[in-house]
DNA sequence: GACAACTAAGTTGCGCACAACTGAATGGCG
DNA sequence: CGCCATTCAGTTGTGCGCAACTTAGTTGTC
């Protein structure tokens, strides 16, 4: 193997390539996880995992939803959220039940105790704010550039599903 | 809701907080999942998971090196690499031998089949950079906010652990 | 030499992520 | 109506990530 793609390479050989490479998902990876552990420490005293603070926040402002609803905004299956939701229920925080007009469908919402966390959880996104050293706008913008990147990535991966309902990929 | 805690509120109150909270968090999330999927696909025919790749990388760079080295490259602790290398060895890409110096110290080693393997691995990092959708410059910028965010987070959550070793982190 | 403190790798247990599958309910179509 | 494709939730199996613990080897001190 001298060069075999002798295409359009800008400037870099494969060599190259796979240096950067190990950089940048290396970088991605621990970034991900080192968040992880942050919110980990933070959501403690909840007693909540981060999956399970990020159902909870969706819960909390919507304050029922059918499963298939909280899979599409969290892009989490049945295969994730059936055992978490299991756990949730069994914590007290959210009841499910099976839908009257489809009986496929599980209904689940917040209980008064699961509504009397999202008190105490206010003080979380303070103590991450702080934690990553970003001020407001660089937040936004990290967003931002995330979502573009998802967006980009599902794009590729699969050919993109029908992800338009949502509105909170954009917003 | 009027606004419960009047403290040193920036512009935002706590509510507001928590919503984009649940948008940062989850950007990130989905981001870090979007990632891997499109590696786990790219990855298929090496028969390599990610984290799996991750450590092929390192080791393709050293040729040889005891675990503890590998967790510090890669920020991951024995319980979560013993496994992983025992899979990698059972699938004849890496030796494991304990090192003669010192008797609790393990030396991994990739194979000559391991070696091969990194052929077929150069072609990953563009098929991952085209699915992107970014330039070598938005990549390399990327990289360089994730780990001075990945830096603050650690250096938040435990009191910065003697990370100087490494010489990955800054580069 | 003996003993305590430390270190490296491995093991256990729990939760998440995802692929593949099962089972029940629904909707369409002849 | 009867049949089939689709949909939704749940289950199973594999692998990762991490905390807590175990085991074995090393080092320091007396």
């Amino acid at each position: 193997m001298e060069n075999a793609s002798a295409g359009a390479t800008d400037e870099l050989d494969d060599q190259d390539f796979l240096r950067l490479d190990r950089q940048v998902c290396f970088s991605l990876h621990a970034a991900a996880r080192a968040f992880n552990g942050v919110y980990r420490t933070a959501l403690k005293d909840l007693g909540l995992t981060y999956p399970q603070y990020l159902v909870m926040l969706v819960l909390w402002e919507d304050g029922e939803l059918p499963v298939k609803k909280i899979g599409e905004r969290l892009r989490l299956d049945s295969g994730t959220l059936s055992p978490l939701l299991k756990r949730l229920e069994a914590a007290g925080h959210v009841e499910r039940r099976r839908s009257a007009e489809d009986e496929r469908s599980v209904s689940v919402r917040v209980t008064a105790q699961g509504a009397a966390l999202r008190e105490k959880a206010l003080a979380v996104p303070r103590t991450i704010a702080a934690a990553t050293g970003l001020s407001l706008d660089e937040v936004r913008d990290l967003r931002t550039r995330l979502d573009r990147l998802t967006a980009a990535l599902d794009g590729e991966g699969r050919e993109a599903s029908g992800e338009g309902g949502a509105g909170d990929c954009v917003r």
